[in-house]
DNA sequence: CTGTTAGCGCATTCAA
DNA sequence: TTGAATGCGCTAACAG
């Protein structure tokens, strides 16, 4: 307390304005400040140990250098690779903040609204619910990151969920499975959603083939599903249920510990496969097949886009697309007995 | 852009003044504004869609609702539940900004520099480096979680480690091994150190036991914990190392992993044991032997803390420690052969 | 109880 | 090229 420097301190110390010392910190001297009272200027920061005050600044300026990332869920791994990968793009102008939403929900016009408090110079938005979208209305730039469908509303970075779902679906049918059960993400996140229209898609329309039997719900979490699982079994084993998807990796390996405890093998049993694959999927036992999603790629491009917005270039509600990779592992085999 | 609505705003249709604008927004109003204005303002606020401005209430106020962790590493899993139990207690009155150091590094002076420039109300700070703490000298309150033998610099909450690497090493020597392998994170933290010192004790101090016969480092990533591995086994293996302790349960995967391309069974060659308990720990396979860490407590009582000091409580340099609990599993096993 | 006033620290006019 | 003045939106002290 009491020793916080400030820019009057500063000038005084270096015998100039404080309008030469903002200057010179925002490093917007170009043939404004002689150089003279630039160096004076840097000497005395230097000595005295100044700090610019963001909280200040950012009231004068209207605006801070806040980029706020908005998530539903960072207990999963995957966020940490979107997060790497905006804070790479990002840099050290803009300082991240992760403000998590309660207990897996989608981001609600709450929380944008609660962000928008602090003046962020962006908004990147994970997942969005399709409710919360008016709540920025131009207080902010705004990107969204995986939200297909929401194109319109805001510049968009997805995943090509698709084609991944596509793949997944034909592996296993290749393999002779012809009934599944799809264990999905409660969040309902428009992605969830995709990842399961896709893959019964593929799977019904593969001609003759049986679509999935049932589909089970639970929150993102290797407990919840592994209940959700051991609850869904006895219909989907009576409904002849050879193979599993999961929304997420997480979920897959609920699964497959559940159903161990029910005496099954995987994959002699039971096919299982999911989305993310997460560093863990190549280790465990069995190896999981999962798609793989470009987490780095994804916050890499979101941060992009949302640099752009604040330097004020109009991107034109860009749409980009990342495709995903089927990793094809131990855990789903053929079909050997009937 | 325009459509910021001010306290100024609302107080012109509430027709009252800004102040008691102020008072209502803030809650201050119990016996100092009449209910009648309380419920006018309220209305107004509604209608106009009224949000304070934070950036200029921090300015106002000397400090902001921002309470700002650093820590070195959310691709572990162990963060977010950290991270899940500071956010159950803060509540809706903090906002909880993560700041994540850069390629999981310890928190430096800089970076909680660079925080202090958003006057938080607090400031937590995960396994810091020795050097820092000098760089906030008051500024905010802090509180410092998983530093063992900091206790002296700021409220700490830790973790008895000690008593856990025990617990361990007794498991591991019961089970009549002799000579160990121990992988470290190359972070230095000094947990990281404490975890390997009170294994290195119990085993030690067990009687006419071998002591660990060689540390190997790498970062916390399953990569590299693979590669020191295999960097690190033929010698280990000349000198008779029966079981391997990873100072994270991530790199435990990796040596598993690297542990079966040399072609040793696991439990059977090699016993594999850690600290952190992830999640996927129960159902990897084998399942591993691993230290719980009681990350939500963690978190939860670090937040504590920090409300504590942030309404100006003098926490007596508190110096809360939690227990850790030891899971056995399927990756440590008896010496069957000599 | 209520309104008026004076900053918080900085960025940005506008004169000089 | 520089410095003095103004305001960002709010809170807290004060006066009514």
């Amino acid at each position: 307390m009491g020793g916080r420097v400030t820019a009057t301190m500063v000038a005084r110390h270096a015998g100039v304005s404080v309008a030469t010392v903002s200057l010179v910190v925002n490093g917007k001297h170009r043939g404004r400040v002689s150089p003279a009272n630039v160096a004076k200027v840097r000497q005395s920061i230097a000595e005295l140990g100044y700090v610019v005050d963001r909280v200040a600044s950012s009231l004068s300026k209207g605006s801070s250098d806040l980029v706020i990332l908005i998530s539903p869920d960072i207990s999963n791994p995957f966020f940490a690779g979107v997060i790497a990968g905006i804070k790479q793009v990002l840099g050290k102008r803009y300082q991240l903040l992760v403000s998590v939403t309660d207990d897996g929900n989608l981001p609600q016009a709450q929380e944008v609204r609660a962000s928008l408090e602090f003046r962020p110079a962006a908004l990147l938005v994970f997942a969005p619910a399709e409710t919360f979208v008016d709540a920025v209305r131009g207080h902010a730039p705004m990107v969204l990151i995986d939200a297909p469908g929401m194109e319109h509303l805001a510049p968009t970075i997805n995943i090509d969920i698709e084609a991944s779902a596509r793949a997944l679906g034909e592996h296993l049918t290749s393999l002779g499975h012809r009934t599944f059960g799809y264990l999905d993400s409660r969040t309902g996140s428009r992605t969830f959603q995709m990842r399961r229209d896709a893959l019964m898609d593929q799977i019904s329309g593969s001609g003759g083939h049986e679509s999935i039997s049932e589909v089970a719900t639970s929150i993102v979490s290797y407990e919840a599903a592994g209940e959700a699982f051991t609850q869904a079994w006895p219909q989907w084993s009576r409904d002849g249920v050879t193979s599993v998807i999961c929304a997420t990796d997480i979920q897959a390996y609920g699964v497959i510990g559940a159903a161990r405890s029910l005496g099954l093998a995987i994959p002699g049993d039971l096919s299982v496969a999911s989305f993310d694959n997460l560093s863990y999927s190549a280790i465990s036992s069995p190896s999981l097949t999962s798609v793989e999603l470009p987490s780095v790629e994804l916050g890499r491009s979101a941060a992009s886009v949302a640099l752009a917005l604040i330097d004020g270039e109009a991107v034109s509600v860009s749409h980009e697309v990342f495709a995903g990779q089927l990793h094809v592992r131990e855990s789903t085999a053929a079909l050997t007995t009937s």
